[in-house]
DNA sequence: CCTTCCCGCCAACGG
DNA sequence: CCGTTGGCGGGAAGG
């Protein structure tokens, strides 16, 4: 008790993980909830308020999904879910853009040190090298195509164009940072580009396209390109192989999110898109549970997911009634939350951020928090 | 120590 | 001009 005010911290160590708030993270949790039912617009005010998390990061994943197809910027604040189903042909385009510019990998991962020659070409970094139908060709683009050079979103997919048209299926991100930044031999640049790949590479591998492991003998950390065959689901449907009993009409998101276990998890599914999380869980060991003690009213087996002091998190598309506004999609973050921190808010946004650790932290499991991994 | 990578400042962008 | 996007890198958690 007691707890005069203010300073909180230093209470628990563990009471903050660095984890569960990984892009990876974000990103089942993003899937789940946009992967259910017939959605088909997302909101990022909605997404940011459902997900609990702050707009910037909704960029972060909007961007990276989209360079694999499965959502497409619509709108201002709107985005387009397009579904797995999309990935197969996002990759193929980007198979096909690979091959036409002379991609030049030039690295084999064998130990640890290599560097050193190899004539990486690299894509060469000219400007506009996609389909840039932008209706004003007039000269207008001059050199501000700068930025968009250096988006997210392509460097995602020129990280995967690396992995498609390289014989080498296993690369680090520091070779990755090293072939897709072309000759700029800068310390910087490279910690910055590395820095995103590291986020590229944790929603890839929640989405199980990428998958990370540790070289043989070096032990270097690196990644394998999983693509498609991250699941062989065909076009069957997995539809509740297990307990989706309790189907309430969202208000449930079903949790169990990845783990961190190297199991198949996974929402792997291109092919169909209810599906989600059916999947294997049951090898998955729910030991966790929040029973730990606290106090928790309802909800149940959770790892870690969607808390936030809201959590409506219910969303589908109006019914067929004939209803003359469809507008009202975007009162549910109004609903949800009162009000966003903005950039500015310093002290409502510090409150919200408690607010919601605290929910997570009585969600989140507490428990589990060894994990090594098994396979050498 | 080194690796991983979250956070959020603040500058481009687009209306 | 202001709200939306989103580079960018400090610096702290996790090995």
């Amino acid at each position: 008790m007691a707890s005069l005010h203010d300073h909180t911290e230093t209470k628990n160590p563990s009471l903050y993980s660095r984890k569960e708030k990984s892009l990876g993270v974000l990103c089942s949790n993003f899937l789940r909830l946009y992967n259910r039912d017939g959605v088909e617009s997302i909101g990022l005010d909605n997404a940011a308020n459902q997900l609990g998390v702050e707009r910037r990061r909704i960029y972060d994943i909007v961007n990276i999904l989209e360079s694999v197809g499965v959502l497409t910027r619509k709108a201002k604040n709107q985005y387009t879910w397009k579904g797995f189903n999309a990935i197969p042909y996002a990759l193929e385009e980007l198979r096909k853009q690979a091959s036409n510019e002379s991609y030049k990998v030039s690295q084999y991962c064998s130990f640890g040190a290599v560097v050193n020659e190899n004539d990486c070409r690299g894509p060469s970094n000219s400007n506009n090298s996609n389909t840039d139908r932008h209706t004003k060709s007039s000269g207008s683009s001059k050199s501000d195509n700068n930025r968009k050079e250096k988006s997210l979103g392509l460097l995602t997919q020129n990280f995967i164009k690396l992995f498609i048209s390289s014989n080498a299926d296993l690369i680090s991100l520091d070779t990755a940072a090293t072939a897709l930044l072309g000759d700029i031999h800068d310390p910087t640049a490279m910690r910055t580009k590395v820095r995103r790949l590291y986020d590229i590479a944790n929603v890839f591998s929640s989405m199980n396209l990428l998958e990370k492991m540790r070289h043989p003998e070096s032990g270097k950390p690196a990644f394998r390109w999983l693509g498609l065959k991250g699941d062989p689901k065909t076009k069957s449907q997995t539809l509740d192989t297990n307990n989706s009993k309790r189907k309430a009409f969202g208000t449930d998101i079903t949790n169990h999110d990845d783990s961190k276990r190297h199991r198949i998890d996974s929402l792997s599914d291109w092919s169909s898109k209810e599906v989600s999380v059916a999947m294997h869980m049951n090898l998955d060991s729910v030991k966790v549970e929040c029973d730990e003690n606290l106090s928790m009213p309802p909800q149940r087996n959770s790892k870690e997911f969607v808390f936030g002091p809201f959590t409506p998190a219910t969303a589908h598309k109006v019914g067929t009634s004939g209803n003359k506004n469809l507008k009202q999609a975007q009162d549910w973050e109004n609903l949800a939350d009162t009000y966003r921190p903005q950039y500015r808010n310093k002290v409502l946004g510090d409150l919200f951020g408690h607010y919601a650790e605290a929910w997570k932290s009585w969600y989140a499991e507490a428990a589990e928090k060894k994990q090594v991994q098994p396979v050498s």
